[in-house]
DNA sequence: CGCCTTTGACCAGCGC
DNA sequence: GCGCTGGTCAAAGGCG
């Protein structure tokens, strides 16, 4: 009897963890259209814009890396190009400036790279991914080694700010802040910023994924110029965006992007987040917020999902 | 011994 | 030009 009893629990189990895994596929696979889509309108949009700005207005263009390449070498890894790393999922912002000097042609390969180089050396490597979550260690896992190199005290909140460093491999660009939020200290605010020069391990893989379609979002928003002051709503494959003004009286200088996952359970029956799109108060990057929500028939199973891909214990 | 954290100093960017 | 702030460097010390 008990052992009967038992084993149909169990099956119940493994019947609701299928359940799961299936959602989390169709999650993933959510992601993935969302990217391709976006790359495909953002490549339109290159194009329109090239045709209809020229030189009026330069934006900033932002190239993000999401899955693997084949043309991945490592003697680029030093140039911090737009290559990829052969089987290594990396999340990349590569924001490029159309040279100022010579905008009548594209520059050959190894100019572009050294056009890539030069703009990440100022402020274009300088996007940021924020992840918002609540988590009361010292930092969020997020499958990557770091060691840190700094401290501050940043200015309006009393919780120092952690500079920390990549180390899987020698010469990685990437960098992280980590800083408590001032309004609630159970939230911790992570900074990620460049792009790795190395394979990931799967749990970084799951953040670099997750990262990237934020990313994404950002793109999306960012490249549909809207007046100060408004705000517009996007859907796209299930998932609905919105776009709000960034009231902050200080914009940070550089875009960010900020993933926010701190959000209680018992609110509603959405899953949501939001995806906040910091940029310079500059003509260049208007300021926006990219609010996202999707309805998900078992809240709990899709947050733990959700939360899952950033603490992986 | 190697790797890490800590921490004060230094530098660059920005606003006034 | 000056001061403030954020970000980075590097020396010193701790730990396994």
């Amino acid at each position: 009897m008990n052992s009967s009893s038992s084993s149909s629990s169990h099956e119940e189990e493994l019947e609701s963890a299928m359940e799961e895994n299936e959602r989390l596929k169709t999650m993933i696979k959510q992601i993935q259209e969302n990217y391709k889509s976006l790359q495909l309108r953002f490549i339109e949009m290159l194009q329109q814009g090239s045709a209809i700005e020229g030189a009026e207005e330069e934006p900033e263009l932002v190239s993000l890396s999401l899955g693997t390449s084949p043309t991945g070498s490592q003697k680029d890894d030093q140039k911090r190009t737009t290559t990829n790393i052969n089987g290594g999922l990396t999340l990349g912002l590569n924001p490029r400036f159309p040279s100022h000097e010579n905008n009548s042609e594209l520059p050959k390969e190894e100019d572009h790279e050294e056009a890539v180089v030069a703009a990440d050396k100022s402020q274009v490597k300088r996007a940021r991914v924020s992840v918002r979550t609540r988590c009361e260690a010292l930092t969020m896992y997020d499958g990557c080694q770091w060691r840190k190199y700094g401290q501050k005290i940043s200015k309006g909140n009393p919780c120092p700010r952690s500079y920390y460093r990549c180390t899987v491999a020698p010469g990685c660009p990437v960098r992280k802040q980590v800083q408590r939020s001032v309004d609630d200290m159970s939230i911790l605010i992570t900074t990620y910023e460049g792009k790795h020069n190395h394979p990931l391990p799967v749990s970084a893989t799951a953040m670099a994924s997750t990262t990237a379609a934020a990313a994404s979002m950002l793109l999306s928003g960012s490249s549909t110029s809207q007046p100060p002051g408004l705000s517009s709503a996007v859907e796209l494959n299930g998932l609905s965006f919105s776009s709000s003004l960034h009231d902050n009286s200080r914009p940070p200088l550089f875009p960010t992007i900020t993933i926010d996952l701190t959000c209680s359970p018992a609110s509603s029956n959405y899953i949501s987040g939001r995806f906040t799109a910091d940029f310079p108060a500059t003509p260049r990057f208007p300021p926006a917020n990219l609010n996202f929500s999707s309805p998900v028939a078992d809240v709990t199973t899709a947050k733990q999902a959700f939360r899952g891909v950033f603490i992986t214990l």
